[in-house]
DNA sequence: AAACCGATGTTGTATGATAACCATGCAAGC
DNA sequence: GCTTGCATGGTTATCATACAACATCGGTTT
């Protein structure tokens, strides 16, 4: 039996955890923009760390665009947040509520992304995804390789659109939703689930090999409508 | 005259061009998924500076989900590189295949939000749009001002949805595309143009007030339709 | 009133030290 | 032969302190 028990390795960093922390403040109103945050002395200080720990969470938290700093002045928070970079809170996807949110617009650049690879797919777009398909096929249900694979064929799909935004926004969902569902544990194994995956992937990758784009969204819409129930997440009215 | 040019404060930290520094090697392929970068020592006597500033840079890289550290061992190049960000490279974004990439990500966010906005809006939700709309009427076409309650518009609209991470996405997208417009300079003027503008907003919200997705969906097209012309960019067969 | 000047506080950077941790090799024990 | 335990060196994570660069403000001088 392979334990395999999951990597905890939750980083421990103290500069992740402060940044979070003043991440939080300014998402919840505490810090508002413009708002000039306290010194790094008394940063270090409130939150029992050395100064240079926060410089690192005030480093990255300048990275994201949230603040601004001047030397001699101070920093502060900036006007128009995450100007540069756009984040997902984890611990945040925890709530159900959420988690749905995020759920529903994968569902609809998925179903859109399926629409346009119907119409603009190369035969190397057909190719990649019949051999991503094939993959997964070999691999068993659940297993780490599964999800592997099954996230590359929709990524083929996506690289189908021609469109490189749609494939990164696309994959970065994605693999948001992904981890969310490996955390929270809670999907059904079964080796018909295997058949029925695979005849919905199968589905798609047909009606983006017709050219059929309308086809093409409702096999995509059934595909996201059954991995939703296949999670245990109750789905409200699809269209 | 105000020049007002464009703050070429280009992040005079040096821990900023350190990251950068870094980040090319990475792109360019010097250094690749899974090399262990030098350590912290090394990296610091090379650049000629402190370990300390190392150390912000590399905070940096972890948090974009470029590299990985550990310990002990050291720091790697990570496997799949933004694991958890999303940025969007405002250079490479000057390519017109790009922005018309990004414009049409947008586009499938915006229609879709709009039916689902007409499915779900409250009574606050319809306030704040005809608030929204009722701002940019007062201001003049093409300033500063009208764009931003423009985009404060289509936030609303978002916001309708109910659905976080749709505003989250689709402010982010919005917000590049602006900047892209604002940075070519090639949007044209005149007062025909705000009447005709305004009216298609006015027609997105006379949709989702009457709870009608499939109008509200076409008005949101025929609205970036008509944005896409104006801002010069030819558009391919919308459906 | 305007310009200069210094005191004070803040960020930016440098430096050295300590603790926690990993990898490796080697010897002892089975 | 194989594992276990330990010592050792290397690396990151963190701390503490010091100094330089810069901004702000008040007082002083012009």
């Amino acid at each position: 039996m392979t334990l395999k028990l999951d990597k905890v390795n939750r980083g421990p960093h103290l500069s992740t955890l402060v940044a979070s922390s003043i991440s939080r403040e300014i998402a919840q109103g505490r810090l508002r923009p413009g708002d000039q945050l306290p010194t790094e002395q008394q940063l270090a200080q409130t939150f029992g760390v050395s100064r240079n720990v926060v410089r690192e969470a005030i480093a990255r938290l300048r990275s994201e665009g949230r603040i601004w700093s001047q030397q001699g002045r101070g920093a502060f928070v900036a006007d128009e947040p995450n100007a540069t970079v756009l984040t997902i809170d984890f611990e945040a996807l925890q709530q159900a509520s959420a988690f749905q949110s995020l759920f529903e617009l994968r569902g609809i650049l998925e179903v859109q992304a399926a629409a346009l690879a119907a119409k603009r797919r190369t035969g190397d777009d057909l190719l990649a995804m019949k051999d991503a398909l094939a993959t997964m096929r070999a691999a068993p249900y659940g297993s780490v390789m599964w999800l592997k694979t099954d996230l590359e064929f929709h990524k083929t799909v996506a690289a189908a659109t021609d469109n490189a935004y749609m494939v990164q926004f696309l994959m970065f969902v994605s693999e948001k939703v992904r981890e969310s569902i490996l955390a929270s544990g809670n999907q059904q194994r079964s080796e018909d689930l295997a058949a029925v995956t695979l005849g919905e992937h199968q589905r798609i990758l047909d009606a983006i090999e017709a050219g059929d784009a309308d086809e093409a969204q409702e096999a995509m819409r059934a595909h996201l409508h059954g991995a939703a129930s296949r999670v245990g997440l109750a789905e409200e009215q699809s269209k």
